[in-house]
DNA sequence: TACCTAGTGGGTACATTGTTCCCATCAAGG
DNA sequence: CCTTGATGGGAACAATGTACCCACTAGGTA
């Protein structure tokens, strides 16, 4: 693989019209997509996305090397989803949270996405065609391109952990088979006496029983505009 | 699996001791660790651990259920190298720094950990004993447990995030095999031509070519100083 | 028109994995 | 000494990614 290997989008680029293809790329990574969103990357096999297209297996292997690339060609294609304003406002806050809110929001509707962009560098098409608005509207931030491409990388880090992090739970759900209900039926007790009876973990116990509980959005929110007013006071400083 | 499910950390707890074991859970921990570590999640194989530990590969299953359940000993395990002073200190900032450098640090020596904790909560024994740290450190930040969870909740996604983009090109590496120079072979003429000599992304080009490459050290500590700004900034504010 | 060639679909088969089943062994208690 | 239950581990199976191979076909060529 070391000697041969090229960019998967290198090879879209040159790839010659094909006589009378049954199937295409699109449609591999389309159904693809739907398999790891519906049932997790664990119940996506090539055997499965065949049998979803009605095709044979070992025909994807026409259109993609592997499992591997076609990974990499999901993780591209689900940043077309993100839609790029026509131009940045003249607002960079508003921008950047925008840009921050979209980003989580495809992460969410993908709980595949945020582990898998772990070992795949989003560098396709479409990645950098976000990126490219993402930049554009740091630039807004600061003209000191090293400067804005940091605070954006900074924004970016904080939305992808969050999501990571919001997407946890239900992704345990899903790899143990237990409904949502059944999940907090086995943790809740655990919990109760690890956590609370135990009193080996006074700050934990307050945070469970005092702490009002925030929904994901919300504490995102926070987290967000904390960060944000970081960006702004480093700014308006300099 | 749905009737009879357990969690892990329950059944550590009243395990009953066992006639001369010849392996320990602790041992097979820290052997599967040092192989993920070395050489990737793809390597860590129920047969390559056992191969290793000189034993038998379903003898494995005499003290893990399983390889999910090994996972997630494993995200749990690295938590316990996370060094807990004895007390907060008096500046609730050096404290979150702390924090945030040490949990960076261990992702960084793990790389499989920031893409495992994302299906796997951390809830066991020394993921809590961090936990109840920072949720003392974050003490230091607010009264209120709401506001303080959520903050140091923003900071833990900072760090996850961070590392998960920072380790997304080494982990492309070792999945394709590629050295790091193979790798920069591979992209640089790609993103020569593909962002800058095509025209198409002028913001992006003006990136690659104009900022300084900052490294990702330098570039995890702007993000995280913001950070800090903002929660200082909300906190004194209100 | 007849034929050749390269591209295409896809079945077969194999290596690798996690895991279950089963049996031999062995420590400890009666 | 014998019984019992725990333990180590080999054999075997199911699932999966994928290489190999063959049949077929469209479109150019003689």
């Amino acid at each position: 693989m070391s000697e041969e290997f090229t960019l998967v989008w290198r090879r879209l680029a040159d790839q010659r019209r094909r006589q009378r293809p049954a199937l295409s790329i699109d449609q591999i990574v389309r159904t693809a997509i739907q398999i790891a969103d519906a049932e997790g990357v664990q119940a996506l096999t090539m055997r499965r996305v065949a049998t979803d297209l009605g095709s044979g297996t070992t025909s994807l292997y026409r259109y993609v090397t592997g499992k591997d690339e076609l990974l990499e060609l999901m993780v591209d294609a689900v940043h077309g989803e993100l839609e790029v304003p026509e131009q940045p406002s003249e607002d960079w806050r508003v921008d950047l949270a925008l840009i921050a809110h979209r980003q989580r929001a495809m992460a969410l509707r993908h709980p595949w996405f945020a582990t898998e962009v772990g070992s795949r560098p989003p560098i396709g098409p479409q990645a950098l065609r976000w990126i490219e608005f993402a930049l554009t509207a740091a630039g807004g931030v600061s003209r000191d391109i090293t400067v804005a491409s940091a605070l954006l990388g900074a924004v970016n880090n904080y939305v992808l952990g969050a999501a990571v992090n919001e997407l946890s739970e239900q992704e345990a759900q899903r790899r143990t088979g237990l409904t949502e209900d059944q999940w907090r039926a086995v943790v809740a007790p655990y919990i109760r006496e690890v956590v609370i009876e135990s009193g080996d973990f006074p700050e934990a116990t307050r945070r469970i029983i005092d702490a009002v509980d925030l929904n994901h959005d919300e504490q995102f929110e926070i987290g967000l505009q904390c960060l944000l007013d970081g960006i702004a006071a480093r700014v308006t400083g300099a």
